[in-house]
DNA sequence: TCGGAGGGCGCC
DNA sequence: AAAGGGCGCCCTCCGA
C-alpha cells in the first residue's frame, strides 16, 4: 500500500495511508519505520540508532532495505511506495534516525520526467506546481531549495531563507498529485518502460541520500599525507604552498616579473613575445613547442589545480570522520546522469583514489560496467551483428575485424557513431559501420537527424531531451543555420545514447542496493561504476551480488537480448588497487 | 563588489 | 579545412 508524507516541524509529520483519514503523527520517523516493518519489508533500522553519521554506516544502523530480501525494492516491484514531494527534504532526517526504506515516489522527480515528456520541459515541478497545473490554476514558480551555493555539510540546514518556505502542502493535496501522476505515466507511449524509469529514479534519490548519509571512506591522513608531499606543508590560508611557488617562481623568471601563470591571457601573449606563438593556452598545444617556459608552467598548472580543487580547504569542508559525503543530485544531467551540487564528487582526481581505503577489517568492491554505452546501443537498435559482438567481454575487439582487423578502428567508428565524431579516420570508418552494423548506425542517424530537425528524442525508458531553445530556432534559420543544427544533432545522437546508458546504470544501482547483505553499503557512484563498503567476509557475496544486478537490470530494461553487460567487481582494500 | 562568460581540464 | 557527447569546478577578465 503507498503511504503519502509530508514531513512537519521538529520530527513530526502528517501520513496517509491510501483511503484513510491523514493522521498527524509527532515522530515522524518512528511512525514510518513502524509501518515500514509493518510492510515486510523488514526492520527499518535500529530504534536505537542515533544520529552519528560515521557510526551509522557501520552496524548499528540496523538491517537495510529489508535486507538480502529486498530485491523487490529495486527498480521493477509494483508493492507499496513511501509517495512524497521530495526525498532530500524528508528521507535525511530518517537516515538520521537509522530508518531505511525500499521503496519510494519522488513526486518532484517524476514531475520532470512527465513534464519532459509531455514537451513541457522546464516548468515548475513542485507538488504545488503539479497540483496547479492540474486544477488550471495560475502555477507557481518551483521555490528554488536547491541548496546550490551553501555548500558544505550542514548548508541543508541553512536557515537564511527558513522564514521565506511555504508551508508544506496537505497530505491530499500530495496524495492526488500522486494519482494524477499515475495516470500520466499510464498516458506515455510505452508506461512499462515509464514506470521503470520512475521506479529508477526515484531508489536513485534513496541511494543518494544513503550515499551522502554513509559516506565514502576518505582517510584524512593520507591525504593531508599525499598533499605534503606534491605541495608541501600546508601554507596559511591564500598562500600557494611551497612547492606551487617554487614553479611560480620558475615560471615567472622565464617571463617576467609581473607574470601570472593562472592567466590565459598572459601566456599566450608571453609565447607569443618569445616568438614560439600559440593559439591556446592549453596543455597540448604548449607541449608542441620548444620553450623553457613550457614545463614549469604546465607543472605549475597540475600542481595548482590539485590545489584548488582537492587541497586542505576541500578537505576541510567536505571530508568530516574519515568520510567523504559529496551532494549528489538526481537526475542533475539532462541525460538523467547524476551532477553534484559540491565536492566535486563525480570529477575525484584519479590521483587522489590512494587515500580511499576501507575500514579496519572492511573491504571495497569496485565495479565497473565495461563499454556500457555502445552495449546499449547494440541493445535498442537491435542490430543482430552488433549485439552478437556485444555478447563478448571484449566487444571492440569482437567488432576488429569488422573494422580491418584494428580494435583501435572499431572504438573510433563506435565512439564517432554515439558522439557524431567526423575527424580523422571517422567517416572512412562510419561508412564501414553503415555497411556492417546498419541497424545500428540508422539508429543514431534517426536521433541525430531528428535533432537537427528540431525534434525531441526519447531514452530507452523514455527520458526526454530539453526542446530546442528559442534562440536555436533563431540559429538554424539564418546563415549558421547549418552549425547550429549539426550540434543539436550531435546532441541528441548522444543523448539516446547515453541517457539509456544512465537508466542502465540506475536500475543496477536499484537492484544491488536490494541485493546488499546487511551492514553492505553503496558509497560511490560515478556514471557507470559502483563502490559497496562492506565487512570483508561479505566480498564473495557482494561481488556476486553485483553480476546479479548486472543480469537483472539487462532483463528490466531490454528483455531477453544476446547484449551482454559485464561487470567485474574486485575487492580492494584501497581504491587505487582496483583495477 | 558581484555575476557571468570563457578558458582549461578533471571525470565518465 | 576542420569538424566529437555530458558534466563541475576554479581561475581570470570584464562590465554592470
Amino acid at each position: 500500500m503507498n503511504v503519502v508524507v509530508v514531513p512537519g516541524a521538529d520530527g513530526s509529520g502528517l501520513l496517509r495511508r491510501a483511503g484513510e483519514e491523514t493522521e498527524a503523527v509527532a515522530d515522524l520517523a518512528a511512525a514510518v519505520r513502524e509501518l515500514e516493518t509493518r510492510a515486510g519489508n523488514g526492520p527499518a533500522g535500529d530504534p536505537a540508532a542515533g544520529g552519528d553519521g560515521r557510526g551509522a554506516g557501520r552496524s548499528e544502523d540496523g538491517a537495510g532495505p529489508g535486507g538480502r530480501g529486498a530485491g523487490r525494492g529495486g527498480a521493477g516491484g509494483g508493492a507499496g511506495r513511501w509517495v512524497w514531494a521530495d526525498t532530500r527534504e524528508v528521507y535525511p532526517a530518517l537516515l538520521e534516525r537509522g530508518v531505511r526504506l525500499a521503496r519510494c515516489h519522488d513526486l518532484v522527480l517524476t514531475e520532470g520526467l512527465l513534464l519532459a515528456h509531455e514537451g513541457r520541459y522546464g516548468e515548475p515541478r513542485s507538488v504545488r506546481a503539479a497540483h496547479a497545473r492540474l486544477h488550471g490554476l495560475p502555477v507557481p514558480d518551483d521555490h528554488e531549495q536547491d541548496h546550490a551555493g551553501h555548500h558544505g555539510p550542514g548548508a541543508r540546514q541553512a536557515v537564511l531563507f527558513e522564514e521565506e518556505r511555504p508551508p508544506p502542502p496537505d497530505a491530499g493535496l500530495v496524495a492526488e498529485v500522486h494519482a494524477d501522476q499515475l495516470r500520466r505515466i499510464e498516458a506515455t507511449a510505452d508506461p512499462r518502460r515509464f514506470r521503470l524509469l520512475v521506479a529508477a529514479e526515484s531508489a536513485g534519490a534513496l541511494i543518494a541520500a544513503e550515499m551522502a548519509h554513509d559516506g565514502m571512506p576518505w582517510r584524512r591522513d593520507l591525504h593531508d599525507a599525499l598533499l605534503a608531499e606534491m605541495l608541501g606543508p600546508r601554507p596559511v590560508h591564500g598562500m600557494r604552498p611551497p612547492r606551487l611557488q617554487a614553479l611560480a617562481d620558475e615560471v615567472t623568471a622565464v617571463f617576467g616579473t609581473s607574470f601570472n601563470p593562472d592567466s590565459v591571457q598572459q601566456i599566450v601573449k608571453a609565447f607569443k613575445a618569445a616568438g614560439t606563438p600559440v593559439s591556446s593556452a592549453r596543455a597540448h598545444e604548449l607541449k608542441k613547442i620548444d620553450h623553457p617556459g613550457v614545463a614549469p608552467l604546465l607543472a605549475y598548472r597540475e600542481l595548482a589545480r590539485f590545489h584548488s580543487f582537492h587541497g586542505w580547504a576541500w578537505a576541510d569542508q567536505w571530508v568530516r570522520d574519515d568520510r567523504f559525503r559529496p551532494e549528489y543530485v538526481v537526475g542533475g544531467v539532462v541525460t538523467g546522469r547524476w551532477a553534484t551540487s559540491g565536492g566535486g564528487a563525480l570529477q575525484i582526481h584519479k590521483a587522489m583514489r590512494r587515500v580511499v581505503v576501507a575500514d579496519e577489517g572492511w573491504t571495497l568492491v569496485v565495479a565497473d560496467a565495461a563499454q556500457l554505452e555502445p552495449r546499449v546501443l547494440a541493445a535498442m537498435a537491435g542490430d543482430r551483428g552488433l549485439a552478437r559482438a556485444a555478447g563478448q567481454a571484449d566487444l571492440y575487439h569482437a567488432l576488429a575485424r569488422a573494422f580491418g582487423g584494428e580494435r583501435d578502428h572499431a572504438k573510433i567508428a563506435m565512439l564517432s557513431a554515439m558522439y557524431g565524431g567526423t575527424s580523422g579516420d571517422a567517416p572512412k570508418l562510419l561508412a564501414v559501420m553503415r555497411q556492417r552494423f546498419p541497424e545500428a548506425y540508422r539508429f543514431v542517424e534517426d536521433a541525430a537527424r531528428a535533432g537537427e530537425e528540431g525534434r525531441l528524442v526519447r531514452s530507452w525508458l523514455g527520458r526526454t531531451c530539453p526542446p530546442p531553445s528559442a534562440r536555436w530556432r533563431e540559429l538554424v534559420s539564418g546563415p549558421e543555420g547549418s552549425r547550429a543544427a549539426r550540434d543539436r544533432g550531435r546532441f541528441t545522437r548522444n543523448f539516446v545514447v547515453q541517457a539509456t546508458a544512465a537508466e542502465w546504470a540506475l536500475a543496477l544501482m536499484a537492484v544491488l542496493r536490494g541485493l546488499l547483505p546487511d551492514p553492505a553499503r553503496l558509497v560511490f557512484f560515478q556514471h557507470d561504476e559502483v563502490m559497496v563498503h562492506c565487512p570483508q567476509e561479505l566480498a564473495g557475496e557482494v561481488a556476486e551480488a553485483v553480476g546479479r544486478a548486472a543480469e537483472e537490470a539487462t532483463r528490466l530494461l531490454f528483455g531477453p537480448t544476446p547484449v551482454r553487460f559485464p561487470m567485474e567487481a574486485v575487492a580492494v582494500r584501497c581504491y587505487a588497487d582496483a583495477k
